[in-house]
RNA sequence: GCUCGAAUGGUGGAAUGGUAGACACGAGGGACUUAAAAUCCCUUGGGCAGAAACGCCUGUGCGGGUUCGAGUCCCGCUUCGAGCACCA
């Protein structure tokens, strides 16, 4: 009987949509399992081989877990909002939601043919209202929440307000902020509204910030940290500028304890954890004050060498910093205007690309608090705005950029650890014995002196003496910065977000959600607002109808509404949260489905995400958390990290200024160019003449030198992409092999974590191997042979040695080798011609999570009821593996010579005497004699002879 | 510069410290066939030996070490990949 996987695939796809085999719902008899895939963005190029392989495992895993009693919810969606379609927009006037419905729709129609478990009952589109209704209102509720440190918790911004009406900022708790005020509580009932809410602004976790953001011109956007890669946007590379402007951000920044500490209670991977904290950059350290000489102006720097204070030799300001205009003095004040306008006219990328020593003195000089001594303030841009306080203690001695700038600028260099030699470099470690600290007969502050301690007790030590004389105070700081959260463009969530006197207020909760409008034309306005500033009709009936209603306001008065929309990780940051309960429409999600789905067990996705949607979608969850809507602290339990695809290009070779083209293994002979061919016309390496012809009408005349009348092409590993030629689609490979091949390849490919190049050639060994097993339910005239009856002895044991492997290997993600596990039993079967009906039903349930078709098929022809989704994964049972005798192997100074069966029972000294008195181990003494001897039984023998 | 990861045949890749190269592709040889396709069988890290049989040597990026025994563990390198990077 003829494997016809086109027939198969086709009646079980149709029968499982008709069914609604994969819809979930709550059950509680049942324990939970939430497998989830980061959801694509539908691009117009559609699916490549890359995509499906993480659908792929985590269908796998869902599977598996089904057949383990688990009720296992593996929801599918889109992240529908991005760049692309408005780029596309804006050149064709074609409405992005167009393009995003006709891409979706290819999406899915390229998914459904793989045979995934999805419930696409529960699909979420970012861009739909129904769905960022919830992103609406959860930036709201960010608005309406402060952080409270001291608790570690988000809370209602009214328990703030309570607070300052009682007892100002005097309130005794640590709140996070963007500025530290100061006020009394008469002061705070002294303000003006408005002026209470630019003070709450302070506080709140989506606020308005006025800060550098990365301004992209060519976008006409701001950009987050993690948009920006080595300068230019991480979208179409344009350049980006610092820029300051009024901004929504995010306090993700508060946050910054908790995703580094959570970080430790989720099972991810090394890398990933690593990278993110990196991205949070937890630095402990000293803030210290310093007065400016002739001058009560004091300033605090940063430092994490605190112990170094005896070396400083001069101070640096970054520019941006507003000490600079205070601590100029009239004389300098022209070499600093044009050091700052110098500095201005730098980008990023300029920045990172010439490391230049710059920098100009400003006049004044600091007081060193440990021995009074004058020390110059200097300005450069190696110290940063942004981080710290932004303005640093520089000790030379002991910190390599701080030595090239006193090098430049010939300051002294005071080396303070013993032994360090630092007339070429400094000496960064935190190592060694310090000295000069202070030197031989100079006075400090109380006597205080760090010489001979080592580097680690004498940063404690200066942070107790810090601390105890009010000198400063010990600091963590973050590299985390917020993140920022507008966006000058269309096609986004709108912010649901009105202004009154020039501040901004929520729209009220029975107006949301707040569609998006329609618009003339997707570019920003002539008066330079964003592309809703388009839609005018919009901001009036959303002003009128709703607001206006709702707040019970005068008419007349119109209010402005926020124009810019929200990033492409607003939509992404609580989708899983939205699947558990999408079509909820009193609250993203109920208390109820919260409880029972809890959070995500599995996620499986790409590791370019580390810093991006992997930081806010946990950030995000924290929030959520703390209101109470998320059950968890961690959004995603386990994460594995699919690797890239990558395409394997071919090419040709044409012979220089000719159309004759040269086989690889001639191309040597000749002066050629490689080109790229198209890899849909080559197999295995050997390309189709005919269809080269074909391809492009200047290959038409094309000659060719063969060898073994073959054209063999070259072949190169790049990335998949249109213009390399070496896109292979999915669908393609549906056709030709099914849906249950193509599965079975990507995960015989290798390891799932692993980055590897698509190469279609191994796909006929996966192939053949659903054909033997098809076979073995089949006899030579085609009948249908399977027969119930006692197994043999030697099928179980190939049956249950494979239950274990693929078991094991299922859970540790190691699909390769549970693939080639299945290759192995199903040769041995074939061998043995195993028909019994109890080991082929169960290698069908061993094979469904990998090859749900033919299983379905298989299963449904055994005569069973139902769907082979609702079977149970078969337990292993060691005694069908009980073998009569164990083979061993004799080594002699670990290299293995012959080997000797024993009875499975036998023990140590059986073995040990055996193997003595073997005619094979007294052949290979030979004179020698034994120094020792080690029987591990089951595993080795070995003899160490001399 | 710092952090993490990797390196095994022609290729993708297997190997709880215990016979390295499972499985698959490719290649070579053979069977069937008028032929091709399909299918099946044998060989396939390198080298040596041989009439045959049992073979022998060598081999997991490089150099050391631990161990009866190392692809695997430890120390020191090299190369490649990823992340962070004037973060004080």
């Amino acid at each position: 009987m003829e494997y016809n996987f086109i027939d198969i695939e086709k009646k079980w796809r149709e029968t499982w949509a008709k069914n609604g085999t994969y819809n979930v719902g709550e059950d509680s008899s049942r324990p939970k399992y939430y497998v989830l895939n980061m959801f694509p963005y539908p691009s117009g190029a559609g699916l490549h081989v890359g995509h499906p392989l993480g659908y792929i495992a985590s269908d796998i895993y869902a599977r598996y877990k089904r057949l383990n009693g688990f009720n296992v919810l593996t929801p599918m969606g889109y992240d529908a909002y991005g760049l692309p379609a408005e780029q596309y927009a804006i050149q064709t006037g074609q409405h992005p939601a167009i393009t995003t419905s006709e891409n979706i729709n290819r999406y899915r129609e390229q998914l459904d043919k793989i045979g995934f478990c999805f419930d696409w009952s529960r699909e979420v589109r970012t861009c739909e209202p129904g769905y960022y209704h919830w992103t609406q209102w959860a930036f709201q509720q960010m608005f309406n929440s402060f952080y409270c440190n001291t608790c570690q918790k988000a809370q209602p911004i009214e328990k703030l307000v309570a607070l300052f009406e009682e007892k100002g900022t005097a309130h005794g708790l640590d709140v996070a902020c963007s500025e530290e005020l100061q006020f009394t509580a008469e002061e705070w009932k002294a303000m003006s509204s408005v002026e209470q809410q630019e003070v709450l602004m302070n506080y709140r976790i989506a606020y308005l910030g006025e800060t550098m953001v990365n301004w992209c011109p060519a976008l006409g956007t701001v950009l987050a940290n993690d948009e920006v890669v080595d300068g230019v946007s991480e979208r179409g590379g344009h350049p980006v500028v610092q820029k300051k402007m009024k901004q929504w951000c995010l306090r993700v920044s508060a946050y910054a304890q908790r995703l580094l500490d959570g970080l430790n209670t989720i099972d991810w991977t090394d890398s990933i954890k690593e990278t993110q904290r990196n991205w949070i950059g937890r630095s402990e350290g000293t803030e210290m004050q310093f007065r400016v000489k002739d001058s009560d102006v004091e300033f605090t720097i940063f430092t994490t060498r605190a112990d170094t204070i005896f070396g400083v030799t001069f101070m640096v300001l970054a520019p941006e910093s507003e000490l600079v205009a205070q601590l100029t003095t009239p004389e300098q004040k022209a070499a600093v205007e044009a050091y700052l306008e110098a500095t201005k006219k730098r980008t990023e990328r300029e920045r990172i690309a010439d490391r230049r020593v710059t920098g100009v003195f400003s006049g004044s000089y600091a007081v060193n608090p440990f021995t009074g001594e004058s020390i110059p303030v200097w300005i450069s841009d190696y110290v940063l705005a942004g981080y710290g306080t932004g303005a640093i203690m520089a000790v030379p001695a002991h910190d390599s950029r701080d030595y090239a700038f006193a090098k430049h600028f010939g300051l002294p260099i005071i080396p303070l650890i013993e032994g360090a030699d630092v007339s070429e470099e400094s000496f960064d470690a935190k190592e060694g014995t310090v000295m000069n600290s202070p030197m031989a007969g100079k006075e400090t502050l109380k006597g205080f002196s760090l010489n001979g301690l080592s580097v680690v007790e004498a940063i404690a030590a200066t942070k107790k003496f810090v601390t105890e004389n009010n000198l400063g105070r010990v600091k963590v700081n973050f590299r985390l910065r917020d993140a920022i959260f507008s966006r000058q463009r269309y096609w986004g969530e709108p912010f649901p977000v009105y202004y009154k006197d020039g501040m901004p207020q929520m729209v009220p909760a029975a107006c949301l959600p707040l569609e998006l409008p329609e618009v003339d034309k997707f570019l920003p306005t002539e008066t330079g607002e964003p592309p809703l500033g388009n839609a005018k009709k919009w901001a009036w009936d959303t002003v009128n109808n709703c607001i206006v209603e709702n707040e019970k306001i005068d008419h007349v008065t119109v209010f402005p509404l926020e124009l810019s929309t929200m990033p492409g990780f607003a939509g992404s940051s609580a989708y899983y949260l939205r699947y558990m309960d999408p079509h909820n429409n009193a609250g993203l999600l109920s208390e109820e489905v919260g409880n029972y789905w809890q959070n995500v067990d599995l996620y499986i996705g790409g590791s370019e995400h580390a810093t991006g949607h992997l930081i806010y979608s946990r950030f995000w969850n924290k929030f959520l958390f703390d209101l109470g809507v998320s059950k968890q602290e961690e959004p995603f339990k386990k994460l594995v990290n699919q690797g890239m695809i990558q395409g394997r290009s071919n090419f040709v070779y044409r012979i220089k200024d000719t159309n004759t083209f040269v086989s690889l293994g001639l191309k040597d002979q000749y002066d050629v160019t490689p080109l790229h061919v198209d890899v849909n016309i080559v197999e295995n390496d050997v390309l189709d003449v005919e269809a080269f012809k074909a391809w492009r009408p200047e290959f038409a005349t094309a000659e060719f030198i063969l060898e073994d009348g073959k054209y063999i092409c070259g072949w190169a590993v790049e990335k998949m992409s249109k213009s390399m030629y070496n896109v292979v689609n999915p669908d393609k490979i549906v056709e030709r092999y099914g849906a249950d091949t193509l599965r079975l390849y990507e995960m015989f490919l290798g390891p799932i974590n692993q980055s590897k190049p698509w190469d279609s050639n191994g796909i006929d060994g996966c192939f053949r191997f659903l054909r033997r097993f098809w076979n073995l339910f089949f006899d030579k005239q085609d009948n249908f042979c399977v027969v119930a009856g006692e197994p043999t002895k030697e099928s179980l044991k190939t049956l249950h040695k494979l239950i274990k492997k693929v078991t094991d290997d299922i859970n540790e993600f190691s699909y390769n080798t549970s693939v080639a596990a299945f290759m192995v039993a199903v040769n041995e079967l074939t061998q043995q011609k195993c028909n019994n009906k109890e080991v082929l039903e169960t290698m069908v349930i061993l094979l469904a999570p990998f090859a749900p078709h033919i299983a379905e098929e298989l299963w449904n022809r055994m005569g069973n009821e139902g769907s082979v989704c609702d079977a149970t994964w078969p337990a292993y049972d060691e005694s069908k593996m009980k073998e009569d005798s164990v083979t061993l192997s004799v080594s002699f100074n670990g290299k293995t010579r012959f080997t000797i069966d024993f009875p499975i029972d036998a023990t140590k000294e059986d073995i040990e005497k055996a193997t003595l008195e073997s005619e094979q181990t007294k052949k290979y003494l030979d004179g020698k004699t034994i120094v020792k001897m080690i029987v591990v039984p089951g595993r080795i023998i070995n003899i160490v002879v001399k």
